[in-house]
DNA sequence: TGAATAGTGTCTGTGAGACAATATTAT
DNA sequence: ATAATATTGTCTCACAGACACTATTCA
């Protein structure tokens, strides 16, 4: 059939002429928890954190995956992951980012589904506590090596972990493929999303300002160098640290005092 | 309706029971490619090209478009863009990069369509010019400000351009939003994502080794130059190239002459 | 007073930018 | 001889890693 305008053709379009596919948003919530500290005169530990939710229905019943959901026609994939994010924590205006998608034919039993991650972080202060019920914080702690990335998750109450392969990809130096080993606990691919997530947040820590969507107005140095030591999984030399972030960060006349030691002057994000 | 095991849940889902929607694999495939040279001491000068693909039909019939297709329910969107990349260069095992999935509601006149957009890089030498009747290679002139991106498309017969604004997104260094200023010839928002495309491949110019997909086995560091030189749209110092360089190739036998000047020697790309 | 963190000074090596100098060819 | 590119040398400046040192608090 022939049509002689663009109008003519999209009143004749018929929709069903391609097979569709379901397409979820996933989101990897990731922020940085104050542990606790029984020694009045040290820091608070802080822990790298992900927002899990336990599955209440097949498939991968009484797992823990990514919140996530169908995006319907009417919303694109970021406006479902904010929707899905509101419900979960209660949040807006939050920092999202579009990480990847992931559409192995199989990686649902159910059907063939496509998801478009999302990494959002947040600064835990603001939270509340108002999150959804089957969803919780685990606290991440992720030891990595030249062959495989181990992660391991842990809420307080229920802990576990999984462990991926990396292969460099040809004439790429920074570009992985990651494989699944071993996975008792996590839904669908989940696994890959959140190494994908960690490894592009490590990396944006490097040359952007992302991690000031973790802290809260007001920080110390010291609280700062603490969330990049644990995100990055090393210690910073202090006086490096300084000079790399210092032309970020606007000293306030703010002091946190009551440590047991050195009070420290205050500082909050300086906007280009 | 209870279910007693993943199994008995399985056989009973109901696959319709959400919204389905249609997605493509769109497919940005970058070159550079070799101009004509009068005088015969210079050396020829190179132009960073994308493929195009005029359409014929509608939606935006006569426009130009980036190679693309739907993608079935049995193959990933990798395998959709290899395929549709085999259609229109007859190329196979090239380099190919998730890009960014698209998905404003409204970006295909038709229906509600995600387009989950690749990148590859082909060396041209290999092409031998079979590429599809309505496909054609485009070379592109960048002009880029604080504001704006502006791109100029010819394939010695046709010209246009299209311009697009950037603004930086909160709280990133290195994250814009882009909006279409200007545009005739292209199809959909195609212009976004050449320009999503143009901006990773000149950031993944400076941290991997990506551009060697582009450059035949053999080059002299001059040719190399004038690659990273086009696509950075910018002047190198000789010296400090070659210095950056030097871990990633290696030297050879060979050596080119003929061009009323010094020989220069031939490296190759060399794996870490 | 001592444990602990806050904050600064400074040495050193690496590496990029800049520019100058030399090498080699085809016409 | 000359125009053009190829290739190397080297000076300087910026900056990150490393380590030492001083400052300040509170049980």
């Amino acid at each position: 059939m022939e049509y002689n305008s663009e109008e003519e053709f999209l009143k004749n379009y018929d929709s069903s002429m391609f097979e569709k596919l379901s397409v979820t948003s996933d989101i990897l919530i990731f922020s940085v928890a104050d542990g606790v500290q029984d020694n009045y005169r040290k820091l608070n530990e802080k822990h790298f954190s992900v927002l899990l939710v336990k599955r209440d229905n097949y498939p991968f019943k009484d797992k823990w995956c990514l919140p996530g959901g169908f995006i319907n026609t009417i919303e694109t994939s970021s406006e479902a992951a904010k929707r899905i994010l509101k419900n979960e924590t209660n949040l807006e205006n939050i920092y999202l980012e579009q990480l990847y998608t992931f559409d192995e034919v199989n990686r649902d039993p159910r059907m063939r589904i496509i998801s478009v991650s999302y990494m959002a972080l947040v600064d835990k202060n603001k939270l509340f506590k108002k999150i959804s019920d089957n969803a919780s914080w685990f606290n991440m702690t992720i030891l990595e090596d030249e062959q495989t990335i181990n992660v391991t998750l842990d809420n307080g109450s229920v802990k576990f972990g999984f462990v991926v392969a990396k292969t460099l990809i040809e004439h790429t130096t920074d570009r992985y493929h990651y494989t699944v080993i071993k996975n008792d606990n996590l839904a669908f691919d989940h696994p890959l999303v959140i190494v994908s997530g960690i490894s592009r947040l490590k990396n944006k820590l490097e040359y952007t300002d992302v991690v000031f969507n973790m802290m809260p107005e007001y920080f110390t140095l010291g609280e700062l160098q603490q969330v990049y030591e644990v995100i990055l999984g090393k210690k910073l030399l202090d006086p490096a640290f300084r000079r790399i972030i210092a032309s970020k960060v606007e000293k306030t006349d703010k002091v946190k005092t009551g440590g047991g030691h050195r009070p420290s002057v205050m500082f909050k994000y300086k906007r280009k």
